[in-house]
DNA sequence: TTTAATTCGGATATTTTTATCTTATTTATT
DNA sequence: AATAAATAAGATAAAAATATCCGAATTAAA
């Protein structure tokens, strides 16, 4: 469904958020260890999510990685998919072909049409406040 | 969400089941012009689908590769992704976690779950001879 | 101003997925 | 028996995804 970088890149947004939310800057050495992801594979990902401006980075002592605390209800996880994976998973054709269209449609079109939209719609109403604070109450867990 | 040869598969399954129907073999060849996929890639996915038993292959003159009339609307898409793909898209973890559970879950989990069952009920109750019949009719299109 | 802690960027390595090539084997027809 | 057409199987290649490494730049604090 999802590539690993995204997997990393989401459970790395919810710890971050949490951290962020104790106004805690966090390390990628921290984060790996958090959610069990290689160090420096997770240290790219991150460069990526402030890239596309949903996380900020400090650099020097005291520096690292944080979400603005007003932000944090706002990022959903679709913006974090759209940005490590791109949006192909919200529009693309569920067969490989080169569009998904209705005058064009692959034979599984309108069965995978609702499971895009589904998706999408869940991804786009599911933020990182929640998912921290699922995290936070111990609910949910970000590693085995 | 499907693997590359997962999508060629699915599709190949398509042309050799609508072929079958017609009680035509078919050949790599021809299936890769019909899906437009590159040929010996195609042929070794053909290997894997008549291992796991959904097509039929017969070799020498006058072979190729079949589907049983009576089993095209027996088999449905979840047996093609189980066989290319496996079944961690029905069962595993949306966020990467070793298993997908509910004792120990990943903060997507309940909204995953709910997209998953989608998924496995729509792969399960659709079946080839429907989307044979698509193609047949014009309704829909193997390659763009 | 030095030091230590940190991100950034580029180069490189490894693994997996996708794709190709080549040879062997099978089979119907001639 | 020979031939031609086909799948099977294994080796190899190329591309993409995953992962590591290292030096440069930045920054707060001592
Ligand atoms: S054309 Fe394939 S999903 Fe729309
Ligand atoms: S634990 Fe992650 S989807 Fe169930």
């Amino acid at each position: 469904m999802f590539s690993k970088a995204c997997e990393y890149a989401i459970k790395a947004c919810i710890f971050v958020a949490q951290s962020s939310i104790r106004n805690e800057r966090v390390t990628p050495k921290q984060i790996a260890e958090e959610i069990n992801s290689p160090v420096a594979f997770t240290a790219k990902i991150m460069q990526q999510l402030v890239k596309n401006n949903l996380v900020s980075s400090y650099r020097g002592a005291y520096g690292g990685f944080e979400i603005e605390k007003d932000r944090v209800a706002q990022i959903s996880l679709s913006q974090i998919v759209s940005a490590i994976d791109g949006d192909k998973i919200f529009n693309g054709c569920g067969l490989g072909l080169d569009a998904c269209s209705e005058s064009h449609p692959c034979p599984v079109h309108h069965q995978y049409k609702t499971i895009r939209q589904d998706l999408q719609k869940l991804l786009d109403s599911t933020n990182l406040k929640q998912l921290a604070l699922g995290i936070e109450t111990g609910l949910s867990y970000l590693k085995t």
